[in-house]
DNA sequence: GTGATTTGTCAAAGCGCTTTGGAATTCGTT
DNA sequence: AACGAATTCCAAAGCGCTTTGACAAATCAC
């Protein structure tokens, strides 16, 4: 069943039948509704590729998907795809995925944009100094990135969360709190948020004339298992720190078993906050002492990113380019006031 | 720059550089020279869109991706699908893919296939009984399944590996070494390679007489909590096991963990055998005490399943449609005889 | 040198949709 | 009743490619 076919068992044209289905205003209502009728009755689906073949759109945005493990959490990338795909399904839009090594990054965005299979494109896991920025730009497809590159011009669309301002203003409670032993687990070195996330961190201990040292400072993978091990590291120092800020709640997992095994009371001997992505499955009120946390839904960003996408394909009204959602802080049990030292 | 041009260009018609291009054999390879050096020089590319139009192929296979984390691991799925991706890039195919909820794969599987933007379906995570199975029977599209599904006739296409068999001969080798009480780690219990597993080893069991109790068997998420926790169980349990086997290397990471806060050793006090779907970043033999493995590689599988998959949409040489690939048993330091009950 | 093949090329007809530029109809105004 | 404006619809021209059927030109057999 085609639109030819469609039109002429309504007795209509293509272009009015086109017309009714697209939302044109230039049709009798009635005349829509009847064309409306006979598509639920017939199960016309229009085909896609002529679709595209006469609009030019393909109705698809692009992603790179890097395969290697060692880059963020699987869990967070899932999480995020989660909230595309939500808002993407809705628009009867579709990925198309291109997994790829993260060192050859730029060249599997560069075959995705030629491959002329997608109308945008969408980039995450931003470095410093990103070296897709360039490419994208030179390139004439739309894009969006989710989060920054830290150390090159802001000049480029994107969605990003203040992941300064939330470890600054998770450092600013601990220090309120009387905390001057911090430590971070984070990220990535590389990851732009791993880097804003520890500025945060030293900003707010600058302002007391704190420091800290770079051995109270882990960057690894987002996966519990690393979180343990720098969290052992940290316990074993002769002074250890009590204030630990940390980059996911998965990290945070890892990082408790330890202050468990080493017989230590979270949020009285220890007090840390963890950035949480809203992790269907890891909710920092189901942990065993409910996790202080910095919140930002990773779906909603999804969402939120597929949604400006699309409307840019569409020519819809435009977004604005750049939007820095806020991270809230949510006190918890987690954090307490410093211990006393002895 | 488009066919039309392209072929004013070279002075030929759109039927002979189209020709020259897609290797039919009716053109002067002079021509086809010369047609091929015009591309590089002015960097043509087909339009995709139509392309599709007038073909009718779409060049891309679509597959549902379960978002819910707890469904097999990420890490897993990940590995398979470079496998997929790095033979699709290499036929000039792309994906598709439709992030959905593990509650609603017929659903996400259904739009999917009408939605028009893909030649073929992929399909992993089976289950027993699965329903997708008659839905895709239903659609004329091929697809190609990943796994089986226990109790339906298997009269789909699928790759599987013969999980029956490597649990079998595991099992076979541990009774051999002298143990008897076993105990399983395994993924969701609702999985068709779980169910496989089980039954491998419950039939080795079963030979000799032996047999093994539901609270010796775990079912949970593909990742190495779950696995230490539940191995914390079994070595808290009176007659504690001495053989284990393991659904994954990642399982096997929380396990061990478990097994050496014990204090016990691996290979002398508990025996263990994993699956080792041969994931980069978790080597068998890097194990502090080497792991003995059932293996099969799963990015191998995923590069296997792409090649069929884009074979059927070309209608080329038909591969067989169902395969099962044997596992190697592969025997290093975890296991060993054994230990005396005293 | 004639007729039968093979080889290399082309014009034109789709593929199924959107969209432009009218044309026909209806409506509101004088 | 007449006229311009608005409304509703249509024919036809693409979009850029593949593929069919036909036709010259070159090759072959005799």
């Amino acid at each position: 069943m085609n639109l030819k076919q469609l039109s002429e068992l309504l007795g209509l044209s293509q272009t009015t039948v086109s017309r009714a289905l697209n939302g044109y205003p230039e049709v009798n209502e009635a005349t829509r509704e009847r064309v409306l009728q006979a598509v639920r009755e017939t199960g016309y689906r229009p085909n896609k590729a002529a679709q595209r073949l006469a609009t030019g759109k393909a109705g698809s945005i692009g992603l790179v998907m890097p395969t290697a493990p060692d880059h963020y959490s699987d869990v967070h990338f899932g999480e995020f795809l989660t909230g595309l795909g939500e808002e993407a399904v809705r628009h009867d839009f579709h990925f198309v995925i291109m997994p790829a090594d993260p060192n050859d990054e730029v060249g599997a965005l560069r075959r995705l944009a030629i491959s002329g299979n997608v109308d945008a494109l969408f980039i995450a896991y931003m470095r410093g100094h990103d070296p897709r920025l360039a490419m994208l730009q030179s390139l004439s497809m739309p894009f969006l990135v989710h989060g920054r590159s830290f150390g090159s011009e802001p000049d480029y669309p994107y969605l990003d969360i203040d992941n300064e301002g939330a470890f600054y203003d998770a450092a600013k409670l601990l220090l309120q709190l009387g905390h001057t032993r911090f430590a971070l687990l984070n990220g990535p070195a590389h990851l732009d948020f791993a880097i804003r996330r520890k500025n945060g961190l030293i900003n707010a201990l600058a302002e007391r004339g704190l420091q800290i040292s770079e051995e109270c400072m882990s960057h690894t993978a987002m996966t519990d298992e690393p979180g343990q091990f720098a969290m052992e590291r940290f316990l074993q120092m002769p002074e250890r720190p009590t204030a630990i800020l940390c980059s996911s709640t998965v990290l945070a997992l890892g990082a408790i078993r330890a202050v468990n095994q080493a017989g230590l009371k979270l949020g009285e001997d220890i007090s840390l906050i963890a950035h949480d992505d809203v992790l269907p499955h890891l909710k920092p009120e189901n942990f065993s002492v409910p996790l202080t946390t910095t919140r930002s839904s990773l779906r909603a960003a999804g969402a939120r990113i597929a949604q400006r996408l699309i409307a840019t394909v569409k020519q819809e009204t435009p977004y604005p380019e750049q939007e820095l959602w806020k991270t809230e802080l949510i006190v918890r049990a987690s954090t307490g006031p410093a211990p006393r030292t002895d």
